[in-house]
DNA sequence: TACCTTTGCGAAAACGTTTTCATGATACTT
DNA sequence: AAGTATCATGAAAACGTTTTCGCAAAGGTA
C-alpha cells in the first residue's frame, strides 16, 4: 500500500513526468527508459492514486444516483439497469436511495455533490420549483420521473397518463362499468398522473364514475391489501380493480383470493409497472409495462452526453412509450 | 462554481489558514476575523472540496459495494439496509453489482479500489484462494455470504444449512416422504449449503432420498417453473417440493397452479429468503426468513469498526442465525 | 558553419485542502 | 523589568497526480 509515482519513478531512475508519460502514452519516450519504467511499475505493483487524478482533472469518473424511497423490484430493476450502463462507459454509481422530503433530497444532494460528474434524480414527490433551488451549481443532470416542466433541465420520463389511460380504457371495452382505483402516494407526480388518467378515461369513456371507487395508498403491497379489504366492505357493486402499481395489485390480489373472490372473474384486477414478478402470480396480472432497463440506459447516455460536452444538445424532455400487458387478471385470457 | 477557500480568504482579508481553522473549528480565531469569514462563505457559497479533503486525509468518506447478480427484491433489501446504516455513519455507497465470475469480480474491486475506505463483498460463487488474492492490498474488508473460511478476513454470513436442515425437517415432520428439491447455482456456496442440508435431513430423518428428486436450478422464478413442470412430468410421486429460495419457489407455484395441481393439499410446497412478496402469494409461502435487513446493518457496523481502527478487533466469523416461517403452502396452515 | 526545428526529459506548477511550523505580539511569573 | 509561556496567525509543506515550461542535445537545411 502506498507506493506513490515517486517511489516508481526512483526505482527506475527516471523522473516522475517519464513515468506519467510511459503510464499514459502522452509523450514518445526512450524505449530503455520505457522498459525500465514497466519493470519498476510492475516490481512496486503501482497504480495510480484515481483521488488525485479526480482533484487534478476536477472529475471523478462517478455519478451519483438520488432515489427516492421506491419498491423493491422496481429499485432493483433501476439500479441494476444503471449500474450496467454506467459501468460500460468506465463511470462507477454512487447510490443515495430512501429519499422522500425536499430536505432529505437537499441533504444527499449536497453530500454527494463535489464528488461526482453527474446527477441522476429521480424525485416524484418534488415540485419543480425546488428543483431549481437544487440546481444552484452548473453539474450535469438528468431527472427521471420527476416533475420538472420548464427547459431549464433534461428530463426523461414515462408516460404515466397514457398507461393508465389504456389500461382503463381496456377494462372499459371489457364491459366493466364500475372500477376501482387504489391511488399512489398524494404528493407523487407518477401517482398523480395515473389516478388523473384514471378518471379522465372513466369520464370520458363512459365508467360510472364515483368517488367511492377511489381509494388511498402508498404503492406498497399493504395498502393495496387494506383497500381491497375496504373495497369488499363498502363497495361491492365493483367488478374491476385498478392499483396505481403492481406490488399494490398483488396486495390487494392476495386479500381478494383469501376472501374467496375469484380473479378475474368476479373481480378483474390490473396494476401498473410490470415488475418482473407480475407475470408469475396466479392469476397472472394484467398491468402497462415500463421498460425500466431501457430508460435506465437512456438515461445514463444523456448524462453521460452531458459530461462530456455541457454545452452541446439543448436541454430535452423525453418521455418513454408504455406498453399494455394484458395477462389473466383482467380476464382476458378466458 | 469553483469558489475555493483562496477566494473566502481573499475575500475576508485572512489567511487560507485560519477560514480553514474556522470552519473546522480547529483552533481559536479572533471573534471579528471569525465573523468576516462567516460572511465571506456565505457572500460565495463556499463549500470545502471533498476529492482535495480525501487526497490530503487519505480517506474519501465512501464504503465499496460488489455484489453478484442476485434477484431483484433480495438485492433491493441488502442494498436499501446497506445505504440505510452507511449513511448512518457519514459514509457513502459506491456500488458495483451483477458480477458472477472471477474475473468481474476482480476488475469491480480494482476500479473501484483506491476510491473506497473499505470494502462489502458478496461472492458466493468465489473460492477461498481467490479471496486471498484479491485481498494483497491490506484494505478493510467484510465479506458478506462468502466461502472464505480462514481467520485472515471478517465473514459474515447466515445459516443457510441449518435454516434448509429445519425447512426440510418441518416437511417431513407433516409426513411428507418424497420431497424434491430445486437446487441453486451449482458454484454459489450458499447453493451447495442449502442441497447439503437438504439431503442431510433427508438421509438423517427417514425422507425416501433418491436423485432423481433433485433438479437443476439458478435462483431465477424461470428456473422454478421448469424445474416444477419436469417434477409433475417425470415423478408425480413427490408430496412436497422444495426450492432453494423464494423466488425459484414462486415459478414453482405459478407452474403448480396452472397445472392444476392444489397447493399446499396435492403438492407442498417451500422457499428460502423470505422475500417480501413471500406473504403475498396464494398461498402465501413457507419459508426460511433470512433477516437481510439485520445482516446489512451488522456487516456495515463490523466494517465501519474495521475502518476506524484498523487493528482492533480480531478477525471474526460470525453467523446470523435463520428462522423458519411456516406458511399456508407447506399445508401446516390447515 | 550558422541557424532553426525537432526530440526527450526533468523541474515545477497546478488541483484544493489540512496541518505543521515559525513568528511576532501579548500576558504571566518571579 | 526581564524572561517565559501563551496565543493568534500567516507561510509553507503535504497528499499524488498530470501537464506546461524550459533546456539541452540532436538533426536538418541553407
Amino acid at each position: 500500500m502506498g507506493v506513490t509515482i515517486r517511489d516508481v519513478a526512483q526505482h527506475a531512475g527516471v523522473s516522475i513526468s517519464t513515468v506519467s508519460r510511459v503510464l499514459n502514452q502522452t509523450a514518445p519516450v526512450n524505449p530503455e527508459k520505457h522498459r525500465r519504467v514497466m519493470t519498476a511499475v510492475d516490481a512496486l505493483g503501482y497504480s495510480p492514486n484515481p483521488v488525485a487524478i479526480s482533484l487534478l482533472k476536477q472529475a471523478t469518473g462517478i455519478v451519483g444516483v438520488v432515489l427516492p424511497s421506491i419498491s423493491g423490484e422496481f429499485f432493483a430493476e433501476l439500479l441494476l439497469g444503471l449500474d450496467d450502463t454506467v459501468q460500460e462507459h468506465g463511470y462507477l454509481l454512487l447510490v443515495s436511495a430512501s429519499h422522500r422530503h425536499e430536505a432529505e433530497f437537499k441533504a444527499a444532494l449536497k453530500s454527494i455533490s463535489r464528488r461526482v460528474d453527474g446527477f441522476l434524480i429521480m424525485a416524484p414527490e418534488i415540485t419543480p420549483k425546488i428543483a431549481h433551488e437544487l440546481l444552484e451549481e452548473d453539474i450535469p443532470v438528468v431527472f427521471v420521473n420527476t416533475p420538472v416542466d420548464d427547459d431549464m433541465f433534461d428530463v426523461i420520463h414515462f408516460d404515466n397518463y397514457g398507461g393508465m389511460y389504456a389500461l382503463t380504457s381496456h377494462l372499459l371495452e371489457r364491459g366493466h362499468q364500475r372500477i376501482a382505483f387504489i391511488k399512489g402516494p398524494t404528493a407523487a407526480y407518477d401517482a398523480q398522473d395515473r389516478l388523473r388518467a384514471y378518471r379522465d378515461a372513466m369520464r370520458q369513456l363512459g365508467g360510472e364514475y364515483v368517488e367511492a371507487l377511489e381509494f388511498d395508498g402508498d404503492f406498497s403491497a399493504e395498502c393495496g391489501y387494506r383497500a381491497a379489504q375496504l373495497l369488499m366492505q363498502s363497495d361491492p357493486q365493483a367488478t374491476a380493480l385498478i392499483a396505481a402499481n403492481d406490488l399494490c395489485a398483488q396486495g390487494a390480489l392476495r386479500y381478494l383470493l383469501l376472501a374467496g373472490v375469484r380473479v378475474p372473474e368476479d373481480m378483474a384486477l390490473a396494476g401498473f409497472d410490470d415488475i418482473p414478478s407480475a407475470r408469475y402470480s396466479t392469476p397472472s396480472l394484467t398491468t402497462v409495462r415500463v421498460p425500466i432497463r431501457n430508460i435506465a440506459m437512456q438515461v445514463v447516455h444523456h448524462l453521460i452526453a452531458r459530461i462530456s460536452d455541457p454545452g452541446a444538445c439543448s436541454r430535452r424532455h423525453h418521455c418513454h412509450p408504455v406498453n399494455l400487458v394484458i395477462r389473466e387478471s383482467s380476464g382476458s385470457a378466458h
